[in-house]
RNA sequence: GCGGGGGUUGCCGAGUUGGGACAAAGGCGCAGGACUUAAGAUCCUGUCCCAUAGGGGUUCGUGGGUUCAAAUCCCACCCCCCGCACCA
């Protein structure tokens, strides 16, 4: 047989599309269009088969638009901005071998280019140019002269960057205002997720500080906390006698806190300046007053504050917290503790949990409960951290609180928390600080904490109106799959102030305080319209000079006398008019297609930057997202070598093998897996398509249709129908089934019960239409089929198949069904024969059953109960019943209905009326022979004389022969 | 914690909106047969359990409920995955 060389053929094909240059699009008034996009992938290393999963599924949708008569616009360009590259750099720089080891290893850069991504534009020129091959190879649509990339490198889009930020100001949409960060101390920078060497994921929260009196004195023992509300069940204040502490004036007030904490409320906004410091044993032995109660409790030591955490004050709430109730406990034990300190062991004497909250589960002393359960021995013990969670869960979700809480009993912990917070901040007597819950240490090794930036430049994601308009685009947007809609509301609520200057990295510069850089995500917001002007760039008709602030409000907004623009900005008028007609034609984006991570940022920015700028006629039309590509079930990981770049898998495997991988692996938001079973059998798929093309396409012509083509017909338009609703819904994967593996199954079907094969002229046409239908997944292959079939235009230009192409006959389907349910139930008896049969005698229902048959139809029909059914017949049929005994009757109608109940009655009727069992039968008789491995097949009429001798003929039902092996 | 998605037969994965033809599509894997010198590929058949005649039994995370009828509807619970702001 003839094998397919994928790589060549490919070569052959994207060449001769370059040529024909099929996939540039411009203005056509006479097409609709349909504008897609893909967001440019970061130039910090090799696109990987993730890009290509997504890329594939969104060059499906602008194919098929294509095939379906629409002016495709699908435009490609790059990412720069940020830190990432910057980053790399730096690394180069340093000589990390780790770094250099992932980019020669895995990305495949040679190593004498390596050193020269000291520059950052180098490299990200380099891996632009690399990766444009790569997509190129992949056979991915696209009109490449519209192509640019972000960062001042390329001044043209700065220029249009710089332009929506003027633009954002005019709206209001910029302010300048506070922004907390993760803050490493010595590195003096944010710390972001990846910098950290540990505490991944870990985000700021905010801490309740509860300020007690110190007894005797104006200072305030400053304890922070989660749960305001065990305030009530307060036995003391744990200090930790082995840390340094501090009196400071904070705000005017005296407060006595963990030395590292000052740093903290410096940082925080808070005018701190530092009295006295001193160790934590100073204090114990000492009382507080506590708020709202006004009770005395003493100060106590204990090992397991962190005075690292917060402000290294932590007040005993021993009934609810199983950290204070194991260190009251190991106090009470260890006495001598208490005498190293100076203190009466009588202080604790006195103290007893207080309990507070009650739960079903725990009851009221839940720290006692939980210690026991977990067997926890004494305050340093690690599974305290699991005590306190479920604890704290349990509480939270389901505690409700007790008597001794005054104003707040009977209320639910979850409500009571936020009230008494607010109580005690009224009265004074509480203020918050913001703080990491656990540990984040940066990768210099040092413990980082919160930091509030002031005077920070700020997107107002919080104004009320913005979200509002954000919501009514998303409300009018097509998004696929639907379930992701509910992820666009939530973040468009979600969203705060947006910090969205930086002072490293790549970028564009803030164009009136150039100290800062425009970020990432928000030099990228609304770039799709650029594509538009990028063409003009690219070839040579625009500079940046021309690229006024007049100019872009006028080919973006219509706004300005375009004369008058073309002069200031220095072009022909007709030139402004014509990139104004093509914005004005291509926009807004018809869908836009990317992983779903991007909802959270990227999408949702995209929304909210459309609407603030563009008037709501060029709001974007439709978002499709999909899963992450997974790696034999592992998430992609450049370090733990966890990678395929699309290069390498094309170079194994051919650009058309790949995208059938990807667009057959999964829809919606599942996450596909690339491994190499799938792989394989998508490049098995192929050539046994192609075998089997070869086989069909080369059949003997015959210009007559036969019966079966009737039925090949049907299922043909079914298959495009299915498929073009698939489409319709970005289920690509469904299409994908449907057009490469339900389709070829009918085509095997047909050559299985055709006798001879011949090429009919329905067949012909079905062949046709399938190749178009392929065309979109795999553009390559389809086209060289498409030769085959003796065409000479290109198939990916080809209009696809309509539905009314292929007549729908029911009837031919029906038979099929029947000869199908007929094969299963001899199949099933063969199963469980002992020897294999040669023979058999089939035998179809008399008249007078089929008769039976349409009464219980229509009775059915009628709304009748299976009963009076039964009664009807009996009394109908009384006396001239002949094939069917008289007291089987009732039994065989149930079976009846039960048919038609499961056919449906039209279904049911249908065939009952158009299918002549005998001679379906005979004239399928020779394809029973031979599909059964029998030597004769013998159709017999119930009511003929030949069926007498037999009982089984009996058992024959309308639409259901019996038969006899033998 | 908050928000989202999900648990289907050896695996992947349809089916769940609008309950009925569901022992549950399709693919993969596995078994048998055909073809072949042979292997691979391809084609046919089978693949929850029982059954020498088309039958019966038990299944769709767990436990209840509604219904003539539930993978599909209702209630409770368990488990898994993803995101949560300066990485893009």
């Amino acid at each position: 047989m003839q094998k397919l060389n994928f790589h060549e053929i490919e070569r052959k094909w994207q060449k001769t599309w370059e040529e024909s240059q099929v996939y540039n699009a411009e203005v056509d008034f006479t097409k609709e269009k349909f504008f897609v996009t893909f967001p440019f992938p970061y130039m910090s290393g090799s696109v990987h088969i993730g890009t290509a999963y997504t890329l594939t599924r969104l060059d499906v949708i602008s194919r098929f638009k294509r095939h379906m008569g629409y002016n495709v616009l699908f435009p490609f360009a790059w990412h720069w901005t940020g830190v990432t590259i910057a980053g790399v750099s730096d690394r180069i720089k340093r000589r990390d071998q780790q770094t250099i080891k992932i980019l020669r290893d895995i990305d495949g850069v040679p190593e004498e280019i390596i050193y020269k991504f000291e520059d950052p534009f180098f490299m990200a020129r380099y891996f632009t140019e690399n990766n444009r091959e790569a997509i190129k190879k992949l056979g991915i649509g696209i009109d490449w002269r519209r192509e640019f990339h972000t960062t001042s490198d390329d001044q043209c889009y700065s220029k249009y960057v710089e332009w929506q930020y003027f633009k954002l100001k005019e709206g209001g949409y910029i302010k300048r205002g506070k922004h907390p960060v993760v803050w490493c101390p010595r590195c003096k920078s944010v710390t972001g997720d990846h910098d950290r060497l540990s505490g991944e994921g870990v985000f700021p929260i905010i801490f309740n500080l509860v300020k007690y009196k110190l007894k005797d004195s104006d200072a305030f023992l400053v304890a922070a906390t989660l749960r305001p509300e065990t305030i009530f069940g307060i036995t003391n204040v744990w200090l930790n006698p082995n840390a340094d502490y501090v009196e400071a004036r904070v705000n005017g007030e005296k407060w006595i806190v963990s030395k590292s904490c000052v740093e903290k409320l410096k940082d925080q906004l808070r005018d701190v300046e530092v009295i006295s410091s001193f160790n934590g044993s100073l204090l114990l032995g000492k009382y507080v007053l506590t708020p709202l109660t006004g009770k005395e409790v003493p100060i106590l030591p204990a090992s397991f504050v962190d005075p690292d955490l917060a402000t290294g004050v932590v007040y005993s709430v021993p009934a609810h917290a199983p950290y204070d109730y194991m260190a009251l406990v190991d106090l009470k034990k260890n006495k001598e503790v208490l005498k190293k300190f100076n203190l009466d062991s009588s202080i604790v004497d006195g103290l007893q949990p207080i309990s507070l909250i009650k739960t079903e589960r725990f009851g009221i002393n839940p720290s006692e409960v939980i210690v026991k359960e977990l067997g926890i021995q004494n305050q340093n013990d690690p599974n305290l951290e699991r005590a306190t969670s479920e604890v704290y869960r349990e509480e939270f979700l389901h505690g409700v609180l007790l008597e001794n809480t005054g104003e707040f009993k009977g209320l639910l912990v979850k409500d009571a928390k936020v009230k008494v917070a607010e109580v005690l901040k009224e009265k004074g007597l509480a203020d918050e600080m913001l703080e990491l819950p656990t540990p984040v240490i940066c990768r210099c090794g040092t413990r980082t904490y919160v930091k509030i930036l002031p005077d920070q430049y700020l997107l107002d994601y919080s104004n009320k109106e913005w979200k509002e308009k954000a919501k009514r685009c998303l409300s009018k947007m097509r998004i696929f799959p639907e379930e992701a809609r509910i992820n666009f509301e939530w973040f468009i609520d979600w969203y705060d102030d947006w910090a969205f200057v930086r002072t490293s990295g790549l970028g564009t510069k803030l164009p009136w305080d150039d100290k800062y850089l425009i970020e990432t995500l928000s030099d990228s917001t609304i770039y799709m319209a650029y594509y538009i002007i990028s063409k003009f760039v690219n070839q040579g008709y625009l500079k940046s000079s021309n690229l006024t602030l007049e100019f872009f409000d006028y080919v973006i907004l219509g706004k300005g006398n375009p004369k008058d623009v073309a002069r200031r900005s220095n072009i022909e008028e007709s030139l402004l008019e014509s990139i104004r007609k093509e914005f004005d034609y291509w926009y807004p984006v018809d869908l836009r297609n990317s992983g779903k991570d991007l909802i959270a940022n990227h999408l949702t920015f995209y929304i909210f930057h459309h609407v603030a700028i563009f008037p709501e006629d060029k709001w974007p039309k439709g978002i499709a997202v999909n899963g992450f590509m997974k790696l034999g079930g592992q998430p992609m990981h450049k370090s733990k070598g966890i990678f395929v770049s699309i290069k390498d898998a094309i170079k194994k495997y051919g650009a058309d093998v790949v995208r059938l991988t990807c667009l057959i692996s999964a829809d919606g938001l599942d996450d596909p897996d690339w491994n190499d079973e799938v792989v394989n059998s998508a490049f098995q798929n192929l050539n046994n398509i192609y075998e089997s093309f070869l086989m069909l396409s080369g059949a003997k012509v015959s210009e007559n249709d036969t019966e079966l083509d009737l039925w090949l017909s049907s299922k043909v338009r079914e298959h495009i129908k299915t498929a073009i609703t698939s489409l319709n819904e970005v289920a690509i994967r469904k299409a994908a089934v449907e057009i490469f593996f339900n389709f070829r199954n009918t085509l095997k079907r047909y050559v299985r019960r055709r006798q001879e094969l011949t090429l009919t002229p329905t067949l012909k046409k079905a062949l046709n239409a399938w190749v178009v239908m392929m065309a979109p997944f795999t553009p390559h292959f389809a086209e060289e089929l498409w030769r085959i079939l003796g065409n000479n235009s290109l198939v990916v230009k080809e209009r696809w198949p309509r539905e009314e192409d292929f007549i729908e006959n029911k009837l031919a389907n029906l038979k099929e069904d029947y000869l199908d349910s007929l094969l299963s139930d001899i199949q099933n008896v063969k199963k469980i024969m002992k020897e294999k049969p040669s023979k058999i005698k089939i035998f179809v229902a008399s008249e007078q059953k089929r008769e039976i048959a349409r009464f219980v139809a229509l009775k059915f029909a009628e709304g009748k109960r299976d009963n009076e059914i039964i009664k009807e017949v009996m009394v109908a049929f009384k006396d001239r019943t002949s094939s069917i005994s008289y007291k089987d009757l009732p039994k065989s109608v149930l079976r009846l209905v039960e048919k038609i109940r499961s056919m449906g009655f039209d279904t049911f009727m249908n065939a009952l009326d158009k299918i002549t069992e005998d001679e379906f039968l005979i004239s399928s008789s020779n394809f029973l022979k031979k599909d059964l491995e029998l030597e004769e097949v013998k159709i017999i009429k119930e009511d003929s004389k030949e069926a007498a001798p037999y009982e089984k003929a009996k058992l024959s039902e309308p639409l259901r022969p019996s038969f006899i092996l033998e």
